[in-house]
RNA sequence: GACCGAUUAGCUCAGCUGGUAGAGCGCUACAUUGACAUUGUAGAGGUCACAAGUUCAAGUCUUGUAUCGGUCACCA
């Protein structure tokens, strides 16, 4: 019986231990030096000439571990990665971590908070130091957690946004952006987060809706509605529509003697189609410090401006006896106020209106004017637009396209400023009233401005910054880059602003393709969120299950666009692939052991067949990843593998290979070794690990490279 | 309010340019010390949200209705 047994690798006795193998075949990777697409042409996997195909990584916030949604973002990506370095391009996955300064400076706060110590006292300095520390350890931690994916990235070309020739480039787009007119200095109503003290720009903020009480307020002969009495101290200017007929007995610019929060007051009447008839009683008071729409209205008449609340959210001393108090404490005081002078109207505590929060922190902003850099968006939005229409790149997904151009033509001027520390410092320099905008201080007694740029504004220009724009080799040959594969909340932050920076200063696209991928949510559809409870980790998925079952389940059912529920069922599905990928080896390689390659072969009328079935599976999954498929391409290999060649081919192949026809038997040990070596490079992109693990076991015989990662990708016939 | 999407088996979803429905998980029965119990075979289960229309023929195209979801706008 023993004899009978015959020898194959004693790994395969037991099921596949992803854990036992998953590190080693990383590290063999790794130090085969092939992410580095240099060495595929220095060693011949690819030729000097051949295409590129390059893909940018989204640089995760180097403050933290990588959570499901990174899980199916670099799962998608490496499978075009290691796809097209099979089919011997020069291919590059180029890494990078990214400081996402405000929302690291948040995480960095609270844990200052925990120390019981504080950023405001602390000097720029010191701050950025600690906080540059903090990052570096927690960066090292996502860069294991990618390797554990299995991405296959160059990390010979690993990039830091905050590292000296990026920062030193961002700061030249500014300047000339600057020197070109695109970005300007202005007093503009912003928003601003009085918790962490920095304003905010348009995206970084998000409503939510709020009842609140909508008060009536008699405002000389006017009825006045406002949810913000706080705001009111020195409203000076009633606002009405100029066809409205409750006020046609009043004049524009008509005054009056009006009796208010402290005191009378002399108020004027503006007619202007900005007020809404509908709205309230028509009427309203504005707050131009106070209000974007206000701001704008003031700025039309040159109305003056005056400060009501402070930086930390409290009033100041226009408020007189609420001075120094904060708003949520005044308001009901004001209210209270108002109506012993019995001006109270009306309150309507039924009053439903969204409320602008600051989206990382919750935090509820307060419009405030300050002078800030902003970039100009009209010109780079047509531009961008016109390369859209021009096909120089093209969404994948007619869904998102819509959406981009719908916010692409109305484009707001965009707060590139922030007033935190862990950034980029603005290079513009201030001496009295004067400014200069340039890398290198001007000279004695001119002080940097102490803002750093927004982290939208470094990111804008990652594509460049990575591959070494303007002079770097890297940029001749990779840019533009193949394709722009990310989350569909991007579709705003981050995706437009890299095409305005690459088309502004390249003319050039930075990716040919962009490929959005929806967001991972629990197996009930639920959006993932630790106070639920229901998170999952790629990282520990990976543990439990291996990172290839893991891998699969990001993509199988993921198709481009659309949201995907998750659950550790489906991951185990794909577990027991895994495995069934190994025993189907192990089956292959007990029967093909006495394989005599001299035996010259002739194949069945089955063999053929079978062949042609896998001929069909190679071009069905090149096809389908080719046309970004990817989620139909797992589906397809794992079919076959299961369903087909397992199910089938082996079954059907046992009596021959027990049988004594040899010829019939060699060929179809052939066929059978096709059918495995084939199999395995199919599967490769997407569940790396195991079956390069199987590929470092097989016979020389059966290998045509040393590396699964890098054979030559199956070509039908 | 504006725009967009979804509605197909118990659950989560595929179904490209129209030809009487598929996958995974779950469920039921049976089998199996034989590559693999991380298994195999067989099976139950759907008037494809509703209504009308185009067509020889409609989950598949058009229009409308309902329900759910998303994004943008709205702080008088």
């Amino acid at each position: 019986m023993n004899e009978e047994k015959p020898q194959i690798p004693e790994v395969f006795l037991s099921p596949y231990d992803p854990t036992k193998h998953e590190q080693e075949i990383y590290k063999l990777w790794e130090e085969s030096g092939f992410f580095n697409p240099d060495n595929c042409v220095k060693s011949g996997v690819a030729a000097a000439d051949a295409d590129t195909y390059c893909i940018i990584m989204p640089p995760p916030n180097a403050n933290g571990r990588l959570h499901a949604g990174h899980g199916t973002d670099m799962t998608l990506k490496d499978i075009l990665i290691r796809f097209n370095r099979m089919q011997g391009k020069r291919t590059l996955f180029l890494p990078g971590a990214d400081h996402a300064g405000f929302e690291t400076q948040g995480v960095f706060e609270k844990k200052l908070q925990k120390e019981g110590r504080s950023r405001f006292g602390m000097e720029r300095d010191e701050l950025y130091n600690e906080i540059y520390e903090f990052v570096m350890d927690n960066k090292g931690t996502m860069e294991t957690d990618l390797r554990s994916l299995g991405v296959s990235c160059d990390w010979s070309r690993n990039t830091f946004t905050l590292q000296p020739g990026v920062v030193e480039r961002v700061q030249k787009t500014f300047v000339k952006m600057y020197e070109d007119g695109l970005i300007y200095r202005g007093k503009r109503c912003i928003h601003w987060n009085p918790k962490f003290k920095t304003s905010l720009s348009d995206i970084e903020t998000t409503f939510e809706d709020r009842t609140e009480k909508f008060y009536y307020f008699q405002y000389g002969p006017f009825v006045i509605g406002t949810a913000r009495p706080e705001t009111k101290f020195s409203d000076k200017y009633i606002v009405v529509h100029p066809d409205d007929p409750r006020y046609a007995q009043y004049k524009h610019l008509q005054e009056f003697e009006v009796e208010w929060i402290n005191g009378p007051i002399r108020a004027t009447l503006l007619k202007d189609e900005v007020a809404d008839m509908e709205k309230g009683t028509g009427a309203m008071t504005i707050t131009p410090w106070h209000s974007q729409v206000d701001f704008e209205l003031a700025q039309k008449y040159d109305l003056p401006l005056e400060q009501i609340i402070d930086w930390d959210g409290k009033l100041l001393p226009v408020a007189e006896e609420f001075a120094g108090k904060k708003i949520d404490v005044a308001r009901p005081l004001i209210v209270e106020k108002l109506k012993e002078k019995g001006l109270l109207v009306e309150i309507d505590d039924k009053y439903t209106h969204a409320v602008r929060l600051c989206e990382r922190t919750g935090v509820v902003v307060e419009p405030q004017v300050k002078d800030q850099w902003f970039v100009k968006m009209d010109s780079l939005a047509k531009m961008t637009l016109d390369a859209l229409d021009a096909k120089e790149f093209k969404i994948l997904t007619n869904r998102h396209e819509k959406i981009f151009r719908h916010w692409m033509e109305n484009p707001q001027d965009w707060n590139i400023s922030r007033q935190i520390v862990w950034g980029m410092q603005i290079p513009a320099w201030f001496k009295d009233d004067e400014i200069k905008v340039q890398l290198d201080s001007p000279g004695e007694g001119w002080e940097q401005d102490p803002d750093t740029f927004d982290t939208w504004f470094s990111s804008g220009q990652w594509p460049l910054v990575t591959l070494g724009y303007p002079e770097k080799e890297d940029f001749a040959i990779y840019y533009p880059t193949n394709v722009m594969e990310t989350g569909a909340d991007l579709v705003f932050k981050w995706v437009p602003r890299m095409l305005m920076f690459g088309l502004y200063l390249t003319k050039r696209v930075p990716f040919k393709d962009v490929y959005f991928h929806g967001m991972v949510l629990d197996k009930h559809g639920k959006k993932m969120s630790k106070s639920k409870g229901n998170v999952l980790s790629p990282i520990d998925l990976g543990d439990q299950f291996g990172t290839d079952a893991t891998r699969m389940a990001f993509v199988v059912a993921n198709p481009p666009g659309a949201d995907m529920p998750l659950s550790e069922d489906k991951v185990r599905a794909y577990k027991k692939f895994s495995n069934k990928v190994w025993n189907i080896t192990r089956f292959i390689l007990t029967s093909c052991h006495d394989f005599d390659p001299v035996t010259k072969v002739s194949l069945s009328q089955y063999d053929k067949e079978v062949l042609s079935k896998l001929d069909e599976v190679v071009k069905d999954v090149t096809k389908d990843i080719d046309s970004y498929k990817m989620y139909l391409a797992a589906e397809d290999i794992y079919h076959y593998i299961w369903h087909e060649l397992a199910d089938k081919v082996l079954e059907e192949s046992k009596e021959v290979i027990n049988g004594s026809d040899t010829e019939a038997k060699a060929a179809r040990q052939q066929v059978l070794m096709t059918c495995l070596t084939t199999s395995l490079k199919l599967l490769h992109p997407f569940m790396p690990f195991v079956t390069e693990t199987i590929w470092q076991e097989l016979p020389e015989n059966m290998k045509d490279a040393e590396l699964l990662m890098v054979a030559p990708w199956p070509k039908g016939n």
